[in-house]
DNA sequence: ATAGATTATGGGTAATTGTGGGTAAGCAAT
DNA sequence: ATTGCTTACCCACAATTACCCATAATCTAT
């Protein structure tokens, strides 16, 4: 029962509501560090789904982001296509969160959602949306997947 | 709820009203730290846009420009540029800041701005003058752009 | 199996937010 | 001083969001 905190592992499928708002499952709120005050970070994945990252975890990048000098221009891009579709949102006492009209879209979610734990961030997907995803995945060459498999131990 | 202090993420689209009058999003006037007074201080961005920093951010910057040796002409002018435009701005009742029509015209802002938070700072843009600076940006070499996203991990 | 707690989902109401405009006070130039 | 213009402060309203309650389904433990 005493998972590490702050690690997310699971497929979940919810309904999103007509205000927009998903609930975020039990299990993930449960294992949410205390620190983080219920809040998570949500923002663009780069595949075509939502990124939700605990308030303390996306802390820490905007931390690294400050490092930066806004005199290169590179990093000034850098830094708006991180920060651009970021924001916090605090769970309600029945544990959903709003999405924004804006990552609703890009995620092309309307009213199922899948929810996927990615061990140090959470994915909400729509389910046509990742089933596609997938199929191109499996038709892609897979050398890569086995460079992985040599540093990762299953 | 307890986000960082003076730090700023998301993206937001606003209107600027007939007298050069813009909103400042709720949650950046709720994560502007209290020390600030409510105030803000605009100036000219790097980019075609407008530059917003919490007042005591900007009270550090005044003090690493002083540091810099004025005997150097590019220091010299660099302080000229980055201090010339700069002015305080405090938000009214309805959370609205003024802006000088010398920046509106060198942002290009006419009605509508996109607000995007850039961690330590604000920027008001154009959407169309945005659009296209994103676009010139993809163009760019981008090997020193996997070089920021290889220390940052998201 | 059953009772009690927890969870997922829906909706209602009050407060907040974004936007427009009004009016009086300050300032500049005539 | 008077006129015209700009700025600061106030009010108003529609739309959105936050907060609360209700109910049905699911899970937990005895």
């Amino acid at each position: 029962m005493t998972i590490n905190q702050d690690t997310f592992t699971g497929e979940y499928s919810y309904s999103i509501d007509a205000k927009g708002r998903v609930n975020i499952p039990a299990k993930f709120r449960q294992s949410l560090a205390p620190e983080n005050d219920q809040t998570f970070v949500i923002t663009r994945g780069i595949d075509l789904c939502i990124w939700v990252y605990p308030l303390t975890a996306w802390q820490i990048i905007e931390d690294d982001l400050k490092d930066l000098s806004a005199i290169s221009g590179i990093n000034r891009s850098f830094i708006r296509n991180t920060v651009r579709y970021a924001s916090s949102v605090a769970f309600d006492k029945q544990g959903r969160i709003m999405l924004s009209t804006n990552l609703l879209d890009y995620a092309q979610l309307k009213k199922d959602a899948l929810i996927i734990g990615m061990v140090n961030k959470i994915e909400i997907w729509d389910p046509k949306v990742l089933a596609k995803v997938d199929k191109q995945n499996l038709e892609m060459d897979s050398s890569e997947y086995d460079e992985l498999a040599d540093k990762i131990i299953l």
